[in-house]
DNA sequence: GCATCGTGTGAAACCGTTTGCCATAGACTG
DNA sequence: CAGTCTATGGCAAACGGTTTCACACGATGC
């Protein structure tokens, strides 16, 4: 047993105020000698301080929570990395939510933090954004409610929350201009001559989708290009890889870029495996900038994750109330070996001589 | 503000007593009309229990804590996901612990979650073995001493540890054989006919390495063939990479393991940047079967994540003193289009000619 | 008519800390 | 030498719940 800090007061034949005082950093003082018994009494019980104790009468319980999609996804992995990493330096625990993208399964879990009184609370992920009236469902609209309202309460009570995307309640932001970031990779995908150019969304309803979405119509219109092959997605690989198989029947689209690396790879595998040459015959992008995307060589836009969730952490513990400013990171274009200039569609037709070193040569 | 269970019941008129009772599911019988004023009196001042206050008075604080290596693995992020799923649905927080497998880090996690009298800890990755007398420093094994002595603490006070792979303190286990997964997979590869095969190891002095590494030569010396070429890796991309590098100038090997996955795509990735078809020329195989491996359509074998974190967290949850046992799951070998049978050295040659098709053919 | 019950409610102890307030005692100050 | 400090230490009240024990009361069993 641990032993409570009335065992190791006795033990050392102090008061408990003494020995709470000796153990932990307190400002009132404790003579060396007495301070010396009770460590030796703390050591030799194997002393360890209830935190719960602690948190009940400080009102500070030293826990922070990291709502999520999914941990497994490598992007709302580097946030969390970034936000346990300033949280452990300050002896704080991280609490992975995992909610699938559910409003439902959000609420609950804001609602448990609430009941650990968490100090705060990061939100990686967008939010369900109010599809055009009567689009979305009642049961929808009504989650969104009580989310905003839960998180209401939440704030209400001090827990400090800060969203990491476009989010329909209020908080910190600590965000990215995701619109910015998809139109910037779009132009360069254009640039490099590509016309025609599908795209892959991101989940329906999804802010995030939306904003990328809407960044890649902009570019496009902008190249005076049509934007008309759009293909939905999920942000996932499965996604990616079945738009990749629809495409592969007919003439090649010049690009495809995709609202995130997970299903720019998907298109990028299955393509490749389809005998497609990439970048030769069609150029893929991505949107994230993750740890696999290095790997297999996407060009993509950088989009810092775990920079956001370590702002987002400090934050929450620098308890100043710099709460004010919404900041929004910059993003990155990051060119790599799957985009390249656009061949004569001539060239396009050759690809089965095509050697395989081709696909990297463009680096 | 929340509102306390005390303001709750002024405000229904009733005491605290019967407020608690109401609100928690207890066996103590209330009357549906007073359950109902307490209901709308906890509703009207957005009543959220306190956790803690719980947590402190039932001895349960409902926490389970997972100590990993990095989560932006993919190996520690579904093994992550596996307990917090089960976790969840019994109203658990999990609480995620990055170590980067120091061990200094790993004890003053376990000493925080006893602070916080976590139910339960999952050790996910595998431990430092104390390598030959000598060769670990005496601070490595004063670390590896304390953390067993930390480990037995927890224990005794009742905090249920389960450990995912070999570990030098008592826990329970739920584990696979790590060396039979790497001596199947060996076997896999050379009888494909494949003679002159490297393997890149995991971190030195890790548990999992070396049973990985001994699966190997195991394989090998059964296979009457020579297990010298063994190039020392860290279990991340840029150890397979650098792996490629060095392989590239001279004669290529027939094939290529890897302790794991994520090293085996370093090789994987760079070998064919450098031009080498892949598994025309050289085969390549990993070990542990991660979301990514399918991407890339890695062949590897399957040492079940998600289900170890899962089943870790039901021992946690399951109060029943079924401790007993320690679990080993089955390993699944999984041949995908990395590797291929062996071709004549005469074709190898002709490498050029490759079809870009060739990569994938196998399958 | 009385002991026995089941049902519904409240009082109070307890969980393990922190901390405000008070007590004691030398050390100093004038 | 009285009056103030300063350094130490203890008492007891929170913090916000749960749970044991006692108790009240109408119904039931004989």
């Amino acid at each position: 047993m641990a032993g409570s800090l009335a065992e190791v007061a006795r033990r050392a034949g102090v008061s408990v105020a003494t020995a709470s005082r000796a153990l932990n950093g307190s400002r009132h003082p404790v003579s060396d000698e007495i301070r010396e018994r009770i460590a030796l009494a703390a050591a030799e019980v194997g002393y360890a301080p209830s935190a719960i104790a602690q948190a009940l009468v400080t009102r500070k319980s030293r826990i922070i929570g990291v709502i999520v999609g999914d941990i497994v996804d490598p992007y709302f992995a580097e946030i969390t990395r970034g936000a346990e990493d300033v949280a452990r330096r300050a002896g704080y625990l991280t609490i992975v939510c995992n909610t699938d993208r559910a409003p439902a399964t959000e609420l609950a879990y804001l609602r448990l933090l609430h009941d650990y009184r968490a100090e705060g609370v990061i939100f990686a992920g967008g939010g369900q954004v109010a599809a055009g009236a009567g689009s979305a469902s009642a049961a929808q609209l009504s989650e969104g409610a009580q989310l905003s309202e839960a998180v209401e309460s939440v704030r209400a009570d001090g827990i400090r929350v800060v969203s990491l995307a476009a989010r329909n309640f209020e908080s910190m932001r600590v965000t990215v201009d995701d619109r910015a970031a998809s139109y910037d990779i779009t132009s360069y995908v254009c640039s490099l001559g590509h016309r025609r150019v599908c795209y892959v969304t991101g989940p329906p309803g999804l802010s995030t989708s939306a904003a990328r979405l809407a960044g890649f119509q902009a570019a496009m219109a902008d190249a005076g290009l049509s934007a008309d092959e759009v293909h939905p997605g999920e942000f996932d690989f499965l996604s990616g890889q079945q738009v990749a198989l629809r495409l592969v029947g007919r003439p090649l689209p010049d690009a495809v870029i995709c609202a995130n690396d997970e299903s720019a790879i998907g298109v990028l595998t299955t393509l490749r495996q389809a005998g497609v040459d990439i970048p030769g015959e069609v150029s893929v992008a991505g949107l994230d900038d993750t740890r696999v995307s290095r790997f297999v060589d996407l060009t993509t836009v950088s989009v810092p994750m775990y920079e956001r969730g370590a702002i987002a952490a400090r934050h929450i513990l620098d308890a100043g109330p710099s709460a004010a400013g919404d900041l929004v990171l910059p993003h990155r274009l990051v060119p790599r070996g799957t985009t390249a200039r656009r061949r004569s569609s001539g060239s396009k037709r050759q690809r089965r001589e095509t050697p395989l070193t081709a696909a990297t040569e463009a680096r």
